[in-house]
RNA sequence: GGCGGGGUAGCCAAGUGGUAAGGUCGCGGUCUGCAAAACCGCUAUUCGCGGGUUCGAUUCCCGCCCCCGCCUCCA
């Protein structure tokens, strides 16, 4: 075990949720095309694709972890005007449509979700600001905002690997050029107007809101201190955003902010952006809808690596829904061959320590359940051949315990078979005892369109809920 | 244009300077009354393309192509 402190940046999921709850469908004002589309690239279920890393795939990593939850943006405040509703209000339900997504997901709950709006971190990014100031890395523009002056922080673009001279314009940005003294440098503090009503902070510069990056800078080192270990995020947020938090976190404190950076690839639906005009905009609850569960789902967005990009599909829920059969009725086996308390000359099997070292790399997911499925097969075969022991099936078990801490996928509750099922299968089991095949092959049907399989078995018939879903 | 990530079988995907894990789909077999599950076998002479280094490259180097993202206050 490990202490670590990571921090996973929600800026995405915020918009993400946003997008989720209140179908907003912004236009595109910054002269940007496919603004839009791209914002809903990380709508509900895209962001579990970097969740799971930050909560649970750290298996051997203890220590507190985070997520920042900064939603002060110019969208917010105006959704929130728009709806006539608190500022606080109108976040709220985005938190609850959060929190009962990675309940879906079974994603770890954080230690902590600070809101970007508490006094108490307010209190902080403005105390942080004025660290800033004076030290001369950031100053009071014309237009009573604070920036930070990114000429005086070297270090600025590095994560990104832009040199700054080199940077160009978009265009995405229509006003404050003016005020700044370089164009690159970004608010610390923005003053207030009318568009922002009364959504607002006294602060030494006047009223006004935090910046956008500071928020985490603030709340990070708040919570975990000057140093942290891992900060996860969306590659799309290297720049600018991780690169401010940086300047800002290292402007005040001096020291190196994060030791390991984790930025997680995007999601594509059928191998394109996720969007509303292509069709293929899904969220989690449409999902559910669909009838995959919360494991199904995770199990589809968690088997490809971090960095590599995943391609969203219903074939690949379909194969996540398979594999997971396979691993169901492993473990079952494996159940039953623990239990038979034989414990006769037999070859022992011992899993070892792949599974770790996969994870340990990188979090390389695709070899650490590559090494659970050839494990599968391993011992399936010792089953099948009557040479797995029931110690070893026990320490498979174990083993196993230890991979689903991470992975979390075994199903839930015990499944409940329907009476009229049970009935069906009853029946069934009388008829073939007569040998009365037809008749057992039509209550087969019977069961299965009820939406069961039934499996013949030494040990008598098996029910499992087609799709085995759990 | 600059920077970053990807391009491996029908699909998803790991991997290494020494001859391609795993999942899923499909086909054949064992088992089964028939199935299902499980197991066995088959399914990439080949790893985006073209050069180069090497006894040998998918893995290293050079050039090129395709996809995704970022390039400043949108979050």
């Amino acid at each position: 075990m490990r202490d670590v402190s990571t921090l996973l940046d929600m800026a995405n999921v915020n918009m993400a949720l946003r997008n989720r709850k209140t179908g907003f469908d912004r236009d595109s004002s910054f002269g940007k095309s496919d603004r839009d589309d791209r914002l809903s690239q990380v709508c509900a279920i895209a962001h579990v694709k970097v969740l799971p890393i930050q909560s649970r795939s750290f298996p051997f990593l203890s220590g507190p972890h985070f997520l920042t939850d900064g939603i002060v943006d110019d969208k917010t405040i105006r959704g929130a005007r728009e709806a006539k509703i608190p500022l606080r209000k109108f976040t709220e339900q985005f938190k609850e449509a959060f929190f009962e997504d990675i309940e879906t997901l079974r994603i770890k709950r954080a230690d902590e979700f600070p809101a970007a709006t508490d006094q108490l971190y307010i209190d902080k990014m403005i105390e942080m600001i004025a660290i800033l100031i004076s030290r001369g890395f950031a100053y009071q523009a014309e237009d009573k905002s604070v920036y930070f002056r990114i000429n005086k922080f070297p270090g600025y673009g590095r994560l990104a690997h832009f040199d700054l001279t080199q940077l160009q314009s978009t265009g995405r940005v229509k006003h404050d050029e003016y005020d700044k003294e370089h164009i690159g440098d970004f608010a610390l503090w923005k003053a207030w107007d009318e568009e922002d009503g009364d959504v607002g902070w006294e602060s030494p510069w006047g009223r006004g809101r935090p910046g956008w990056h500071i928020e985490c800078s603030a709340m990070a080192t708040a919570l975990l201190g000057e140093q942290i270990d891992i900060h996860c995020g969306g590659v799309d947020n290297i720049f600018p955003h991780h690169e401010a938090e940086i300047a800002q976190a290292e402007g005040v404190t001096g020291k190196k902010f994060v030791r390991y950076w984790l930025h997680c690839a995007h999601l594509l639906v059928d191998g394109q952006k996720m969007s509303k005009s292509l069709g293929n905009f899904y969220t989690l609850p449409d999902l559910l809808e669909k009838g995959y569960t919360g494991r199904e789902i995770r199990y589809a967005l968690m088997r490809v690596h971090y960095r590599a990009p995943l391609n969203f599909t219903w074939g690949g829920m379909n194969e996540a829904r398979e594999s997971l059969g396979r691993i169901d009725d492993w473990l079952a086996r494996l159940r039953e061959t623990a239990a038979e308390k034989i414990d006769k000359e037999k070859n022992t099997t011992h899993p070892d320590q792949q599974f770790e070292q996969a994870l340990d790399d990188d979090l390389n997911i695709s070899s650490a359940l590559g090494f659970l499925f050839e494990s599968i097969r391993e011992t399936n075969r010792a089953m099948d051949r009557g040479e797995l022991d029931s110690a070893s099936a026990n320490s498979w078990l174990n083993w196993w315990e230890r991979v689903n801490s991470v992975l979390d996928l075994e199903t839930e509750a015990e499944v409940v078979v329907p009476a009229e099922v049970a009935q069906f299968a009853k029946d069934r089991e009388n008829a073939r005892r007569e040998k009365n095949w037809k008749r057992g092959d039509e209550l087969r049907d019977r069961i299965s369109a009820l939406g069961w399989e039934v499996r013949d078995t030494k040990d008598g018939q098996k029910l499992t809920p087609r799709g085995r879903s759990g």
